[in-house]
DNA sequence: TATACAATTGACGTTAACGTTAACGTTATG
DNA sequence: CATAACGTTAACGTTAACGTCAATTGTATA
C-alpha cells in the first residue's frame, strides 16, 4: 500500500473560532451568516461542532467582500444561490451567465465611479495648492516648505495608480 | 441702475421634498443627515422651511456616494469635516492633503479589489462554458445554441471594460 | 477518566438609519 | 382670505447585523 491517507473525504478541519480569528471576525457573526443561509458547514452529528472546509472559507471571503462594498446579507445570499445553481442544466447555466454579465457591468460602473471620485479629489487637492501659492506671505520660509510638501503629496496622489 | 437682481445672495431655492425627489430619497432621510451634522441648509427664521443650495446638493451627493460604498454616516461626516477645514491655515491644508492621500490610496485598493473580482467572475464564466462544451450531448442543436449564446455573453463580459 | 476549555443553543440587548404617525405651523393658490 | 398642500418638531416603531450573557454539552488533554 502506497501512502497512508491522501485526504479523508473532503477536508473539513477548521473550527469556528479558528475561522473567526483567520478573518478577524467573531464566531457569533459566522453563526449568524449560517442562520441567514449563507454558510452550511459539516457536522458529524447534528449539534456537534461545526467544521469548515475550503468551500466555506471561499464563501466567507465572498460574504465579507460583499459587506465591504455595502451589500446586505440578503443580497449576498442571492448572489451565492445564483452561482450555486446546478451546472448540468444548460438553461441554468445561461441564467447564471446572464446575471453574471449584469454583475460585471455593475462592477464596471463602480470602478468608473471610483475613478471619478479619484479625479475629483485630485482637482480638489490641486486647488488647495493654488491657495497656498497665492496666499499672503507665500514668500516666507514656512510657506515655501508647505508648498513643496504639498506638491510632493499631490505627486504621490497622481503617481499611485497607473 | 444696471440689472435688477443678479442673484439674491447665494441661491438657496430648493425645498426638502424637491431635493428628496431629485435624489430618490425621503425628506426624513435628509433631515436625519442634518441631525447627524452632515447638512446645514439655510432658513429665513429658525423653524421656517429649510432651503437647499448647490453646496448642500453637492454634500448630499457625497453622502449618498459614501453610502453606496458602504460607509457609515459617521465616517462620511468625518470626511466632510476634514474637507471643510479652514483653507487659510497652512497646517490645516497639510493635514487635509495628507488625509486626502490616504483616501486616494484606499480608493485605489478598492479599484484593485473590484478588478480582481471582475477577473474571478470571468474565469468562473469561462469554466461554465467548458462544462457546456464537454457535456454529454454537446452535439445536439439545443446545446450548440447554448454554447454560442454563452460564448457571446462571455465576449461581452470581456469587452465591456477596456 | 477527571477536568479544563471550547462550542452549542437560546434569549435578550444594542446600534445605525431611517419609517411612521401625530399635532401643529407655513406657504401657495383659487 | 380660506383652505389645501406642504413643512416642522417630537416621539415612538422597525430592521439588519450582530454583541452579550447564561446554561449545557462536546472535546482535548494531563
Amino acid at each position: 500500500m502506497g501512502e497512508p491517507e491522501p485526504v479523508p473525504e473532503k477536508q473539513a478541519s477548521t473550527t469556528i473560532s479558528q475561522l473567526a480569528d483567520e478573518f478577524g471576525i467573531t464566531p457569533r457573526a459566522i453563526r449568524y451568516y449560517e442562520e441567514c443561509g449563507l454558510l452550511s458547514p459539516q457536522r458529524k452529528t447534528p449539534s456537534s461542532q461545526r467544521l469548515y472546509d475550503e468551500r466555506d472559507r471561499a464563501r466567507l471571503k465572498l460574504i465579507l467582500r460583499g459587506k465591504r462594498f455595502g451589500y446586505s446579507l440578503t443580497e449576498i445570499g442571492d448572489v451565492i444561490k445564483l452561482y450555486d445553481a446546478d451546472p448540468t442544466q444548460g438553461k441554468q447555466i445561461m441564467r447564471t451567465l446572464e446575471y453574471g454579465l449584469g454583475h460585471i457591468q455593475e462592477i464596471d460602473e463602480r470602478i468608473e465611479e471610483l475613478e471619478e471620485i479619484r479625479e475629483e479629489m485630485l482637482e480638489f487637492a490641486r486647488s488647495f495648492l493654488e491657495i497656498l501659492k497665492n496666499a499672503d506671505g507665500a514668500e516666507t520660509r514656512e510657506m515655501k516648505e508647505y508648498i513643496s510638501a504639498a506638491t510632493e503629496i499631490i505627486g504621490r496622489m497622481e503617481g499611485a495608480r497607473r
